[in-house]
DNA sequence: CCAAAAGTGTTAGGCTTACACCCATGA
DNA sequence: TCATGGGTGTAAGCCTAACACTTTTGG
């Protein structure tokens, strides 16, 4: 085979570390591989690029497969091509952030059922591949992120509390933040709107909820805003 | 052919943004194409990644090959996948930024010679493929990891005054920067040695030569601090 | 002695941090 | 009435930004 055709036995991949927010807990969409290699163990969710498809077309199609759903947060965010890091071939993968509302995802029945899971992202170990790897750069993208630009609202049901979303600054920043200086910060950032509701049927005094004001935040990213967290 | 087949028929390349700083601009280091498609643009330096090289390997080796540079700070930005960016076939390419020292760089002679030159990044335009999309998207990663880490360093020489730096931060920025303020954040920093030697033949007052610290750096990265200019 | 760039401190305002108690609800 | 989380203000310290004159050298 000549040097020329060499170029060619080459594949490229993405994976898509999707994260969602549940129970206080940051979570990640996992897959059972049903296949060698690697077989039964768990990974990130994945495929090959079509040859008739724009790169990021590629994690769009996977995570809508997987979830339904059709428009998401999705964030470039490094390619990993060491020579081995597929036992069949070489494989260079792009590796995609995106963030969902874990209510609005609906695991594809069938013969998915099974093998599609939300972990804890703490609690997630010994994946498929370099996908420790590619997780741990993902998560420590979105912790960059999220101290820059007010993402993280899409792991959020439409309307929610400060404390809610206190909670997830929490899970993703793994700290724990002064509540005062929190909502004096968010607040200040112009980028709530007040519902005028409250949360019904909580056994203690009932919070404001809020939306996430999009217009709001176009503006302020045109013309420049910190947020720092 | 077979649908298996046709994932086969792509190829990975890797793009350089070479950024050097001369006369106080900065610079990118391009090449002139000799052959068809984009015949006589100036484009990135780049090549195809070979089938027994790690990814970050073919920067590196572009890098060597065209400068003669061993090791470099070398940084790896976005993958650029759209389907029709390459006219010969499908193409994804890796951006990778680099910073070098302009002096340390001996242009390849021979068959290079004619077409290798540095540009100005502000006078830059019209590059091949969608080099122009490229640049400008490692030029804008180079201005936010400026602000987050002292990168910078490698593209002065080994000792420098802080007007050197301070030329370099504003080329970079494309802003004008307040000297006493500079000064003060950046021995507050710690991260440079002053050599007690002074600039020498200029006619006004020399300035103090300085080194960067290559290891507080390296323990002020590991216990973490800021850099904000 | 002139031109050129080096070098140097202070102040005001804004932002960050730390910190503790009362309120509204359901059980 | 109790348990639970919601909601609120202030003060100290730190960081940032604005700003102008003297020093040293070569020509």
């Amino acid at each position: 085979m000549s040097q020329q055709k060499q170029y060619f036995k080459s594949a490229f991949s993405v994976d898509n570390v999707i994260f969602g927010f549940d129970e206080r807990a940051l979570m990640v969409l996992l897959i059972k591989r049903g296949e060698q290699p690697y077989q039964n163990y768990w990974a990130l969710p994945g495929d090959l690029v079509y040859p008739e498809e724009d790169l990021r077309d590629a994690p769009m199609r996977v995570l809508t497969q997987l979830t339904g759903i059709e428009d998401m947060y999705l964030e470039q965010t490094k390619t990993f091509g060491k020579l081995n890091r597929h036992p069949s071939g070489r494989v260079i993968t792009v590796a995609y952030l995106s963030l969902v509302n874990v209510n609005q995802v609906k695991l594809v029945p069938s013969s998915f059922a099974n093998t599609v899971r939300w972990f804890p992202v703490k609690k997630i170990e010994s994946l498929a591949f370099d996908h420790d790897e590619i997780l741990a750069y993902c998560l420590n993208s979105l912790k960059q992120s999220v101290q820059q630009k007010p993402i993280g609202f899409e792991l959020l049901s439409e309307s929610f509390t400060l404390s809610d979303l206190q909670d997830l600054y929490e899970a993703i920043l793994d700290t724990k933040l002064d509540k005062r200086n929190f909502r004096k910060k968010i607040l200040s950032m112009d980028i709530l709107i007040d519902t005028d509701e409250l949360q019904k049927g909580v056994a203690h005094r009932p919070a404001r909820l809020y939306r996430f004001d999009q217009n709001k935040y176009d503006y302020l990213k045109q013309n420049g805003f910190s947020f720092g967290i």
